[in-house]
DNA sequence: ATTTTTTTACTACAAAGTAGTATTTAGTCT
DNA sequence: AGACTAAATACTACTTTGTAGTAAAAAAAT
């Protein structure tokens, strides 16, 4: 997908990136995501979705405190960047306006 | 993607059939699209989402009249099925829940 | 020192997205 | 009739996303 379209998952990680602003690292999304969209997220697949989605300029990422006393890696805080911003809003526009065309007749929205 | 989550194109393509209904074949549809989206559609990317979006059960499909007096192939009608639907409307509460749960200050929704 | 817990990293494969080309069908033109 | 053109769908090959499984790192707990 080029240009600044999103996957169905990068998007649900984005988004969520969003949501828990500035406490969003990799178990915190997957733990978010899990509860809100009662869907089960593998961690290996939302990483390697983070690194893309950071690789691509729609997130950036930053170490977390060091000095916390806490078992395992240190965290890796994700923020959305602007270009994030854009590409989220671009999405949800575009769905908008297809929803809001939608007779009716055709697919009751409840 | 296993399930009954949506790509982001076939996502696209299945809400422009319903916005087409009774009208939407292949060319109707990228016309929609384009049209509504700013944005450009490969037919032959369309037709491949079309046909997998009819196996995976979201979309049936009709041959049109062939007694029309039109050249080339006879036009495929499309129409959403129950379970596309279904899955329309799964992936819109997923990406509206988190919308909500945004944060103005995060990602200020104009 | 070894084990356990929390976390990120890597790797390989499956599914979805895209573009380009081919084929089918039938009208139009000479 | 034969060649050409237009409107569609079909096929194929390749790239990008999605997913799962396993490995590795870091540091507390035992």
């Amino acid at each position: 997908m080029k240009g600044i379209q999103l996957g169905e998952f990068e998007e649900i990680v984005l988004l969520t990136v969003g949501v828990l602003h500035g406490t969003a690292y990799g178990v915190a999304i997957k733990d978010e995501i899990e509860q809100r969209l009662h869907r089960e997220v593998a961690i290996g697949a939302l990483q390697v979705t983070l690194r893309r989605l950071e690789s691509k300029g729609f997130l950036k990422s930053k170490q977390g405190d060091t000095n916390e006393t806490r078992r395992g890696r240190p965290k890796l805080f994700f923020e959305v960047t602007a270009y994030g911003k854009k590409a989220l809003e671009y999405s949800k526009e575009s769905r908008d306006e297809l929803w809001k065309a939608l007779p009716k007749l055709v697919l009751k929205l409840k």
